[in-house]
DNA sequence: TGGGATTTGTACGTATGTATA
DNA sequence: CTATACATACGTACAAATCCC
């Protein structure tokens, strides 16, 4: 699932699999994208990492993240 | 000179010393800003917070990073 | 009113990899 | 070959805000 010793970085392949899981509608808009404990846990990385996947998929404008709140799919729109 | 107990994160603390050294001068266009190793030793930081400095930077258009050489204060243009 | 669970934010420490000088 | 410097990744801890009972 994930390759730690590939060339792309850890937090790389995370945020594709989860915008690849946003493309196809699995999780939708305004959605909640999976918390930090719960890349954790999923894909067994480290929270420093799962932060940074959320933090790429922002970079990407696929999501946007509410301060304790959670990371939701698309704009902050609404 | 660092108050890590205040409101403000300590690496927006750094940034703003750091920030103010480039609009005086201190620190001028093209030259290398401190390395993450030497803003832990000044600020005494740890290195994550270190990084998290200079991307604050990065953020505010007031530096750019080449990869394994350093940072530098400016645009990338050159 | 209170308390617990959840979630993000910050911070520290450490290790390894890769590229450059 | 060595030193420097950034990139990635792990682990840990506590704080702050929110939510729900």
């Amino acid at each position: 699932m994930i390759d730690p010793h590939g060339p792309v970085p850890v937090y790389q392949q995370v945020a594709d699999i989860l915008a690849a899981r946003i493309a196809s509608g699995e999780l939708a808009p305004h959605r909640p994208i999976p918390s930090e404990s719960a890349i954790v846990q999923e894909f067994g990385v480290a929270r420093g990492t799962a932060r940074r996947t959320v933090a790429a998929l922002r970079e990407r404008g696929l999501v946007y993240t509410v301060p304790q709140r959670g990371t939701y799919v698309g704009q902050p729109e609404s």
